[in-house]
DNA sequence: CCGAGCTCTTGATCTGGGTCAATGCCGAGG
DNA sequence: CCTCGGCATTGACCCAGATCAAGAGCTCGG
């Protein structure tokens, strides 16, 4: 997590589409890129296209630090990536987990104001900022799509901060689960992916990871969800799982 | 709060500047509308006054509720308002206290997300909403402007996330009253008003009145705050409030 | 000037979730 | 195959802050 410990070499970088393993992910990133700006036009998306650099970044790794200079807008496009702030005595808040077509650096500051790190092995489009901020200058577009999308990080920022300060540890899990069933487009018969550690769902929901595992089991035994494995879950019983999350 | 109680007439609006109170109120709102868009050229800014309509509201008064049709963007030109959420059984969260220059109302959606209220008389600017939208697509300025302010609100958030998540008591009651202190630019010589209930306080902090009470007293006892009046303190200790405020 | 109805403070007690401490369960490496 | 180390679960106990219960100030209408 701390860009101390180990020798942390850069995020690799792909320039341009080449054969082997990289040149395929850099393929199916191109084609994922479309994501980010759905609104586009041809001829915005192409010069976007033109400044993209792929990445690719192992589970772990981390993208950039609380503090860094933010020379850098991403797109992520295959795998999770979890946002978090951290205070001075190593306490953490996990404000965020990023699925495929989020925006990641959507700030105005010269310096990143959370940390990034890889939940899973990654793939991201990176954009250099001042050649995107030139862009953004060009096409209007673009910029009505990132506020767009700043709006809904907000209204989501302002749903966790009610979950935070007003839910219990039983209704914070269920929201969560709940939540993360819906981002996937699964539930009930598709089994939803929860690639992240216990540790990290527990900073998510401002709780530990004892209380977490202990609700995940509550669930468990009352028959409102089911675990294939530790990392996976089906939504047995939306109805109940909604009803404990306190829906507001 | 809830709009239901007690006959709430509609928000009294005055279209022009006139003579009398409600005049010179929207004359000085006239003047501070500029706090909005301060990167707005001139004729912009000429637009963006052409579709202003001005409003007061009293103390108490909510502005709109969690769900009402998104009709209008505000900014607060004068007071202070209170945007929240609740749970279904009444659970309240506050995302945030306004005050003068800040925007209200930024979503891209067809309804609020939240509900305001003003924590005393207020005076705004209201821009209907697709009139507002139109001007967005002229002056590219104005949208930077905006996209600029959602990132700080979302930079905002995080750190109130982390508060919420990760903060003991003792912490969030000296974040509160330090972040209060500098939005104000107060401190230890001018004293900072504390317009809003203990009540609200708790439910911006997410804790209960009672807490929010005795962290106060505790913070007034150790020096490290002096307090005229219930609704006004003065920063004694800057380094010590700093310091339980755990910064990040 | 009074008093009703608030908001705020203060004290006493209770409890949800944190803390501490094993124990179980993998997956990776030898 | 075993064993090691990191997650995850489970149990026992504890404490920060919630809840419950009085008082103490304000404030505003009359």
């Amino acid at each position: 997590m701390r860009r101390a410990e180990g020798a942390v070499e850069p995020a690799e970088q792909g320039t341009a589409p080449r054969v082997g393993p990289c040149g395929v992910l850099c393929e199916d990133c191109r084609v994922r890129t479309i994501s980010v700006c759905r609104a586009l036009a041809g001829p915005a998306l192409d010069e976007l296209e033109a400044i993209t650099l792929r990445i690719r970044l192992p589970a772990g790794r981390n993208l950039f630090d609380e503090g860094d200079p933010a020379e850098s807008l991403f797109t992520l496009t295959e795998g999770m990536i979890k946002v978090f702030k951290m205070l001075p005595d190593g306490r953490r808040q996990i404000t965020g987990f990023l699925l495929p077509g989020d925006f990641l650096g959507l700030a105005f500051f010269r310096s990143y104001a959370y940390s990034a790190e890889a939940v899973t092995d990654a793939l991201l489009c990176r954009f250099p900022r001042d050649r995107f901020m030139a862009l953004l200058e060009r096409h209007p577009a673009l910029e009505k799509e990132l506020l767009s999308r700043a709006s809904s990080e907000l209204a989501a920022a302002q749903e966790q901060m009610l979950l935070l300060g007003r839910k219990s540890a039983r209704e914070r899990v269920a929201s969560f689960l709940l939540g993360l069933a819906r981002r996937q487009g699964a539930g009930s018969t598709k089994p939803v992916a929860l690639p992240m550690s216990r540790w990290d769902i527990a900073d998510y929901l401002g709780l530990t990871v004892e209380t977490v595992s202990r609700e995940i089991q509550a669930a468990k035994a009352s028959g409102v969800i089911a675990m294939p494995d530790r990392h996976h879950f089906l939504v047995v019983d939306p109805r109940r799982l909604a009803a404990a999350a306190a829906l507001g």
